[in-house]
Formats: C-alpha cells, sequence, structure tokens
DNA sequence: TCCACTACCTCGTTACACATGGTACTATTT
DNA sequence: AAATAGTACCATGTGTAACGAGGTAGTGGA
C-alpha cells in the first residue's frame, strides 16, 4: 500500500490539522494507532502514514491530551487504545473554535467582499 | 506593536493556510509585503510577523507563482509590488480546490454522521 | 537632534510531516 | 516446518516553514 505521495503544499498544511481530526476520531470511539491510519486513509486530504500518526498520538499522551491502556486483540499483537483526558476533552473545544476562525478568515480572504 | 503571542497549535497549522492567503490577497489587487503583514494583522487566526511574510513571498517567487516590481512611495522606502504570474493564478485555483477538499474532511471528523 | 513610522531584509531556533526500515505476533498457505 | 501476508507497534534522518529578534534606510514631525 504506502500513502501516496501528496502534493508539497497538502504535507505542509496537514500540521496542526492532522492533530484536530486524530483527536475527534478518539473523541467518537476509543481507539489504536493502526486504526486512525487506516480510517484516515479513506480521505485522501487527511491520509497519513504511520511514520506520522504514531509520533502526534505519543506527542498527545506527552502533553496530557491522551490516555492509554494496553489491550489484547482476538487475532494479531496487542494495541494501545487512546482516550480522550479531561484536559484533552478541553483542548479539542479549544482547536474546533480556533479551527472556525480559521475556516472564516480563509475563506473571507478567498472570497473578498461577499456583500450580504 | 509586535504580533501577540500565538498558541503552538495555531503556528504549526497556519503552514500552507497562509500560503492560500496571502495569494487570494494578491490576485484581489497587486499588493507589496508591509500592507500585506498590515492587512493580515487584522484577522488573528492569520495575522502573521514580518518574519514569516517576507520570505513567503520570496519562496512564492522563486516558484514562479509571482512577479515582482519596485514602485516609489510618496512617504518613505521603495515598495516591491507583487502580482500573480499565470503559474500563480492556476496554482490558487488548485489550492482553491485542497482547502476546500480539507475543510469538508476536517469537518467530517468533527461532526460525526452529520445525517441529514 | 531625536523619535516614530514605513518598508525592506537575514539568521537561528524549533517543530513537525514523511519515508524508510525494523520488531513481533497471528493465520494461512505450501 | 517454512514461507508469506496481515496486523500492530516503534525509531531515525531529512527537509521545510513559522517565528522572534535584530538590522538597514528613507521620511516627517516635535
Amino acid at each position: 500500500m504506502s500513502t501516496q505521495r501528496q502534493s508539497e503544499w497538502l504535507s505542509q498544511t496537514r500540521r496542526g490539522l492532522l492533530e484536530i481530526a486524530v483527536l475527534a476520531l478518539i473523541e467518537r470511539e476509543s481507539t489504536y494507532g493502526y486504526e486512525i491510519v487506516t480510517q484516515l486513509s479513506a480521505r485522501p486530504a487527511l491520509a497519513a502514514g504511520e511514520g506520522t500518526i504514531y509520533p502526534l498520538l505519543r506527542r498527545l499522551r506527552r502533553d496530557g491530551h491522551l490516555e492509554t491502556a494496553w489491550r489484547e486483540s482476538e487475532a494479531g499483537p496487542p494495541r494501545q487504545y487512546y482516550a480522550l483526558s479531561a484536559a484533552g476533552r478541553a483542548h479539542l473545544e479549544t482547536l474546533r473554535r480556533e479551527w472556525q476562525s480559521i475556516v472564516e478568515s480563509v475563506n473571507a480572504a478567498l472570497n473578498p467582499d461577499e456583500s450580504s
């Protein structure tokens, strides 16, 4: 498989966006790294390989936004499940607001004076 | 003045987004670096200092997306005006589409099954 | 003369996406 | 029994961009 080559612009833009997307996925349901990579690959704009997702997850845990628990799988190696901490939920709410603000700003720049 | 301290997340997320915003501003009307910094500072989500904008403009010119011309100012030092090249216009159209796709993907992740 | 504003620029730090490659367990095929 | 494919984790090196800090000039007013 291997994630297909993305445009350089997309690669740069994904920074931060992946964080909000991953937090949202985990908010929906506690899950693990490999599954997140698989889910994201369904959306080309957010598709990211393991070399991106695993470091991101460890970073979010390091910063106290995620809690982890090892759980066995019926078939295959054990999985490390991630869940939002209280701080993580608050963080996601902040990012939601900032994301909203970014979308408005970029759209405003793209569509000059959309009067009314 | 000096651009006020932004969140780390915003700083990372701005990558690429600044490019589309700056190209859109220049598409609207040929302008120069200092003016762009001033205009962006009106939108906190996209506010960026000179240390960010000037390198970005030079990068866009280097890649053939912008053309430049020095023009005198009635008061103050001369200004370097930027305008979109044909390649720059095409590039902006591509980014518009990719941006649209990103917004849809992130919103879909943030709002699970919004069944009409 | 000094200060503030305009307008350009460079450099060093830091952070992150990504490709590559590695380990290990399970299940299926030969 | 050995090989293969799929699952699931991880680490390292490279390249790029945002940002802060600092520097150079020109203009105009106190």
